[in-house]
RNA sequence: CGGGGCGUGGCGCAGCCUGGUAGCGCGACGGUUUUGGGUACCGUAGGUCGUAGGUUCGAAUCCUAUCGCCCCGACCA
């Protein structure tokens, strides 16, 4: 939606992109009123219900134009913060060949998750679950000297798992969009300080979406690793049980200055954002979070949005991934890797931010910036006043929703409750006889009158904050 | 993969036990209503009852097989 544009620049939507509004008499949006019976978690309600996805097969699901754009929406602030912190954009295929897999020896480890696939040679492939093994084969092929180092390289791609049981919607879902990103360093120190580094861009990315998410020690699991930490949002509907210190949810990430190639720096906020008791049941240890005052004492759980790896040389070693250092000797390279669960997040952020109405999306994520409701579609007033709106907060850069339908003032309110937009404007001709409008937020509900310049300024103004 | 359940118009469901070729609500569409939080009324369209066999004069309904989907558990990001 934004031409693919990579850039870690901020500073508002202006120079992100070009606003694309929409009236909603000529969107696609299939809200529904009653919930499918398949839903059973919020999120997974929600997005059906708000005509974000549909499901096509059991953990795959189509996305919807509504969903279509915050996934967008996540994936541009995932890469904004990643070519941020030094990392290089690429792409890698769906469709890898078992051979690489069997060179590592995880063609075998990986068991049923693994969907295996036959071409019409008789070749084995098998539809990617991750890409160490890629991303290490393109590695040996054309870096081969320590001045290359320190490089880190990541894409964004759909990936497959054979869950077992597919379930909560793309929470969970058999195919999944994913950033990962790999790591390539000369020393153990330098892959650390790769660690680390991440796990301040992480910190950066979660805020940006809106979520507070904790990393948390966790277990190593299938990759296989010396150091590892998770990324969880809380949520009553989290897959995992979360024990921390609740110091931790105190610490903002904010808008600080990062120097990411300041080892020092980056360690600082590792252990200052680490230093606090918070594990996956994995790794809890009861003796030791008995240490953490009572009172602060929590037991919840959470959903994992992002987890990084340290695993040194596995790969390296296993795949031949070495380069030739100072000393003229050839050495396996230290490797890290990095997800971020992208479509998972779509889900985890919902969880993390509705009300019994529908959706409220963060400002970072919405897919429109504000909902404009009129109230008496064929009002000429009503309807000048709004398409005046629409032009003023587009000239903006802004992409405002207008429900133009000629719908009663009741259903165009729950559609937008539903979807979610955490701003909305209410046009009638009862306001425009004093010349007002109202703003009112998604969030708290509260309204306020102001002229329609004022409302497009005062939305302009929170976006332009973020 | 073990246990349980469900497939009937776009969505939510009834009908199945006690066979007689399909019904309700929402939505859609056309009207009337001009309505400031899913208004009310009138009307219209839309379904080979997941699929394939079988039993029967006759199957959504009974039997068999098969496919799909959901829930609990184990597993997993």
């Amino acid at each position: 939606m934004c031409g693919g544009g990579i850039s870690p620049k901020r500073g508002g939507v202006r120079q992100r992109c070009k606003g694309v509004p929409m009236r909603l008499s000529r969107y696609f949006l299939p809200v529904l009123k009653e919930t499918p019976s398949e839903a059973q978690i919020v999120s997974h309600r929600l997005m059906l219900r708000a005509g974000m996805i549909k499901q096509a097969s059991a953990g795959i699901y189509s996305w919807l134009p509504l969903g279509f754009k915050v996934l967008k929406r996540i994936e541009q602030i995932v890469h904004e913060e990643q070519v941020r912190a030094g990392h290089i954009p690429m792409l890698m295929p769906t469709l890898q060949s078992a051979d690489l897999w069997r060179e590592s020896g995880r063609y075998d480890d990986y068991g049923e998750e693994m969907l295996r696939i036959t071409d019409r040679h008789g070749r084995d492939m098998l539809y990617g679950p991750t890409n160490e093994e890629l991303i290490t084969d393109i590695f040996r092929a054309h870096v081969g000297s320590y001045k290359d180092l320190p490089l880190t390289l990541y894409h964004i791609q759909w990936k497959f798992r054979d869950e077992v049981r597919p379930r909560f919607g793309v929470m969970r879902g058999r195919e999944f969009y994913m950033k990962d990103g790999y790591n390539f360093d000369l020393t153990k120190d330098a892959a650390l300080h790769a660690y680390n580094r991440h796990l301040v861009s992480y910190l950066r990315t979660f805020e940006r979406l809106g979520l507070q998410a904790i990393p948390m020690r966790a277990d190593s699991g299938p990759i296989g690793g010396d150091d590892t930490h998770e990324f969880l949002v809380l949520a009553e509907t989290g897959e995992s049980e979360v024990f921390y210190d609740s110091a931790i949810t105190d610490l903002k990430f904010g808008n600080r200055a990062i120097d990411y190639d300041d080892v020092d720096q980056c360690r600082a906020v590792l252990e200052e954002f680490t230093a606090r008791y918070a594990r996956t049941d994995e790794t809890h240890d009861e003796s030791v979070f008995a240490e953490v005052p009572e009172d602060r004492r929590r037991r919840a759980r959470g959903i994992e949005v992002g987890q990084i790896f340290y695993f040194g040389t596995k790969y390296s070693d296993a795949m031949g991934a070495t380069v030739v250092n100072e000393k003229q000797e050839r050495v396996p390279v230290h490797m890290g890797s990095h997800g971020i669960g992208v479509s998972r997040l779509v889900g985890a952020i919902i969880e993390a931010s509705h009300d019994d109405r529908g959706i409220i999306w963060p400002e970072g994520v919405t897919p429109f910036h504000c909902g404009i409701v009129n109230l008496k579609q064929g009002d000429a007033e009503a309807d000048a006043a709004c398409d005046q709106l629409y032009a003023a907060l587009t000239a903006r850069g802004l992409e405002p929703l207008y429900d133009d339908r000629n719908e009663r003032a009741g259903g165009k309110f729950a559609t937008m409750d539903l979807v979610g937009l955490p701003w909305r404007i209410t046009v009638g001709p009862r306001g425009l006889k004093s010349g007002v409008v109202e703003l009112t937020s998604r969030r708290s509900g509260e309204s306020v009158e102001l002229t329609p310049e004022a409302a497009v300024a005062r939305i302009a103004e929170i976006y332009a904050a973020i």
